[in-house]
DNA sequence: GTCAAACTTGACGCCTGCGTCATCTTTTGC
DNA sequence: GCAAAAGATGACGCAGGCGTCAAGTTTGAC
C-alpha cells in the first residue's frame, strides 16, 4: 500500500539510517550522539524517538542490515565451490565486490568493528566467523582441505578480508581483482600445500 | 634525583596513564571522558590538567608508548633473520610474546585500532606498516622473497598478527607457539612458493 | 468538507562533562 | 623551622546531550 503516510515513514526511517551510518562511520559509535544523527536530517529531535528508542537501536539495525547481506552473498558464493581454491576465491570475490558496490556500508562497518565485536556480540560479525569456521570444518572432514586450526584460520581469513577490503577501496579504480588474487593465493597456497596442517 | 616531588609526579602520571588505558580499552576512545579516567584514580579532576591538556593527549601518549615498544621488539627480531621463513617467524613470535607479556596494552591498542588509524594517523600503527613494507621491499630486492604486492602483504601480515594476537590471548595458556606457527606457515608457505608473486 | 487519528515539532527539565581558578596543602631550599 | 614555590583540590559557569510531552500539522476515511 502506497499511502502517503507509509511512504514518509519509510523515507524518514531511511533518512535516519543513512545519517546514522555516516555519523557512526565518521565519529565512531562512542562519540556519536543521537543529536549528531538528527542534525544530518531535516527531522526534529523528537521524531527520532518515533523510529528508534535510542542510539543503540539504530546501530543494531545498521549492523544487522549490513552484516546479513554481506554474509548472504559470501556464503552463496562459497556454496557453489568444490575445490579449495574456488572456495576461498569466490568468497573473497563476493565480499570485495560487495564492498565496492556499497562503500558507505563498509566504511561504517570497519570504523566500528570493535564496537560490534564487544558490545553487540550477539550480532553479525561473530556469526560470519562461526559460519566460516563451520564451512572450513566441513571441508576438512570431506577431505578437501588439510586439517588446520579452524578458529585461527577463520579469523585470519576475515581479518585479511576486512583489511584488504579497506586497501582495495583506496585504489583507483577499486582493485577487486588484485585483492581477490592476493587473498586467495595467500590462503590457497598455504592450505593446498598442507603447510598449515596441524601437527 | 629522587625528591619526593619528582616521585609523586611520576606516580600521578603513571596512575593517569594506567587508568586511561583501562578506560579506553573498555569504553573506546569516543565514549571515554576525562572524568571517567580521573574517577579511577584518587586524584581530583583538576589535577588531570596538570599532566595532560585533554583526552587527546593522554591517548596519544598511550599509543606512542605502546607502539614504539612493539615496533622496536618486532623490528629487532626481524633484523637478525636471513631466510624468508625466519623473517616472518621471528617477527610474529616477538609480537605475540609482547602481547602475552603485557595484555593490558594490547587490549587498549586493539579496542582503539580504528581511532588510531584515522584520528591519529601520524602515530604508530601506520609507521609499523610502513616499516614492514620497507623490509619486505628490501627482501624482494635482495632476492630473498618473490615480488609481491608489498602494500597488500604488509597490511595482511599486520591484520593477521592483530587478530591472532587477540585469539591466542584467549586460550589458556596463551598459545604463542601455535599462533606463531600458524601465521608463519600461512605467509611463508605462500611467499616461498611464489604463489603470491605478482604476475 | 470535516474530524479523529497519526505523526511531527521543538522547548523543557534534568544530568553530566568540560576546563578554569581561587584556595588550601605539601615540599624544598636555606 | 620558615617562607616561597609547586602542586592538588573541587566548586563553578558554561555547553550540550538526553528523553518527554503538550501543542501543532498532516493524512485519510467518510
Amino acid at each position: 500500500m502506497s499511502g502517503r503516510r507509509e511512504r514518509t515513514k519509510a523515507a524518514n526511517r531511511g533518512a535516519i539510517l543513512a545519517a546514522a551510518r555516516e555519523v557512526f562511520a565518521e565519529l565512531g559509535y562512542g562519540a556519536a550522539s543521537v543529536r549528531d544523527i538528527v542534525r544530518r536530517t531535516d527531522l526534529a529531535s523528537g521524531t527520532f524517538y518515533n523510529y528508534f528508542p535510542d542510539k543503540d537501536a539504530v546501530f543494531r539495525a545498521l549492523v544487522e542490515e549490513t552484516g546479513v547481506e554481506a554474509r548472504r552473498r559470501v556464503r552463496a558464493a562459497r556454496r557453489s565451490a568444490h575445490t579449495a581454491e574456488d572456495f576461498v576465491e569466490s568468497g573473497y570475490r563476493a565480499f570485495f565486490a560487495y564492498i565496492v558496490e556499497d562503500p558507505a556500508r563498509f566504511a561504517f562497518m570497519r570504523s566500528n568493528l570493535e564496537t560490534v565485536r564487544d558490545r553487540f556480540g550477539d550480532a553479525v560479525l561473530p556469526a560470519g566467523t562461526a559460519e566460516l569456521a563451520e564451512d572450513l570444518q566441513a571441508a576438512i572432514e570431506a577431505g578437501h582441505l588439510p586439517p588446520v586450526d579452524v578458529e585461527y584460520c577463520a579469523h585470519a581469513m576475515i581479518a585479511v578480508g576486512l583489511e584488504l577490503g579497506a586497501r582495495l577501496a583506496e585504489r583507483t579504480p577499486p582493485d577487486v581483482d588484485g585483492a581477490t588474487e592476493f587473498a586467495s593465493a595467500l590462503f590457497v597456497g598455504a592450505l593446498e600445500r598442507r603447510t598449515l596442517a596441524v601437527l
